[in-house]
DNA sequence: TTGACACCTTAACAAAGTTCAGGCACGCTT
DNA sequence: AAGCGTGCCTGAACTTTGTTAAGGTGTCAA
């Protein structure tokens, strides 16, 4: 790794260590050896290590808002929430532990934050009030973080501790009883489905909203 | 503080502290000098800080199941599961970073799990398929847990940065344009009552669900 | 009296974030 | 060309964290 260190480099590498090693991993010392450099010098180029989160937070969000500038709003309300939650699962997804660390945090770029803008104008183009809109965006929101954190915890306990969300290990975990959530632990389980299936209720409830 | 330390002392000033000084002053150290103990005698009751963290997590999670306890089928599964979501709302603000913290750990206690299932069977009884009985309460779960994140990180920026979410400081702060998220910004903006809102969509979305 | 056990202490370690003083190299001035 | 400041990095060190090791003190039973 060339040196030459700048913000942009030290985010990149620090959301690499993250995937790779995870979030106790991302330590200062393990970052700057990654960008061979030793670690005060990473303090020349931001402040503390919060700032470095919040860096990353930022990075992270704009992607999402990057992808979202390029749906186009003729597909309707729906649609475009629909791909806003999708896209926003994939980013969290993307990194280890993405949703809790993401989630909630200061973005340090405005234009993120402004990227909601022209969401807002499309909903209210199609018989959403201000407040709704805003709602609307902010549910779906509040819901990919949810869903996505609990997805993550299990996607991770199943590295530290396989057989803790299996079948069986669970089973013999709650002992007697609780017949119904072991019935609910032998369904079908696919992530993925499941995640379109609440987005959906929650785009049913909107829709009931809209049309009264 | 008296000696003769236990486990559920432990937690209960883990709680304590958490909440009067936040999660960063939540140290072993600290909580022991709490105790009136030297760190390393909590050792004895717990196995590291992680065990502790799930331990308070149960804690809180079986509060919450046990106020679910008392709530009567009679009123029907939409005013249960506003319950749910409310019961667990508060539960979350009761702590600093609540919802961040409590969410998605581990729970060391069966019997919180199994509180689950009193609830399917309620949510079946009125026509719920075992699965849609499932995804309301992990999507009212799920929903619940990004809100408060984000409600309780904007509550601990106004300690720390205030006027970061206020209307004059936010809107210099995004610059020229973005007309229509400045105008949210000044709709009047109750926490409580934005999350009833929030809540009913979701409830909407399921009624429609069921009646189909 | 003597063990054994439960519970706590003192001392110490490694690893984390962070700071500080200095050093190397470049470009600008005189 | 000599000197000088500034940008970027290093070495060493400090503080605070979680955690462990070894050893004490009390109580109860045989």
């Amino acid at each position: 790794m060339a040196k030459g260190i700048n913000k942009e480099r030290i985010v990149a590498a620090a959301l690499e260590l993250l995937n790779e090693k995870g979030m106790d991993a991302l330590t200062v010392r393990a970052l700057a050896a990654r960008l061979d450099v030793r670690a005060p010098a990473l303090y020349w180029h931001i402040r503390n290590k919060q700032e470095l989160l919040d860096e990353m937070s930022t990075f992270v969000m704009r992607r999402v808002t990057d992808a979202l500038s390029k749906i186009p709003p003729g597909a309707g309300w729906r649609a475009n929430l629909a791909d806003y939650g999708r896209i926003l699962r994939m980013e969290y997804l993307c990194h280890r532990d993405g949703a809790r660390i993401f989630s909630g945090t200061r973005l340090s770029d405005p234009d993120v934050v402004k990227a909601k803008e022209s969401w807002l104008a499309r909903f209210i183009a199609v018989g959403f009030t201000l407040a709704d809109a805003d709602d609307a965006i902010d549910v779906v929101t509040a819901f990919v973080v949810g869903f996505v954190i609990e997805e993550q915890e299990r996607m991770q306990s199943d590295e530290t501790a396989p057989g803790r969300y299996s079948a069986a290990g669970r089973d013999a975990w709650l002992g007697e009883g609780a017949d119904l959530i072991k019935a609910v632990g032998r369904l079908p389980d696919d992530r993925h489905a499941r995640f379109g299936r609440h987005l959906d209720i929650i785009l049913d409830g909107l829709a009931a909203r809209l049309h009264r």
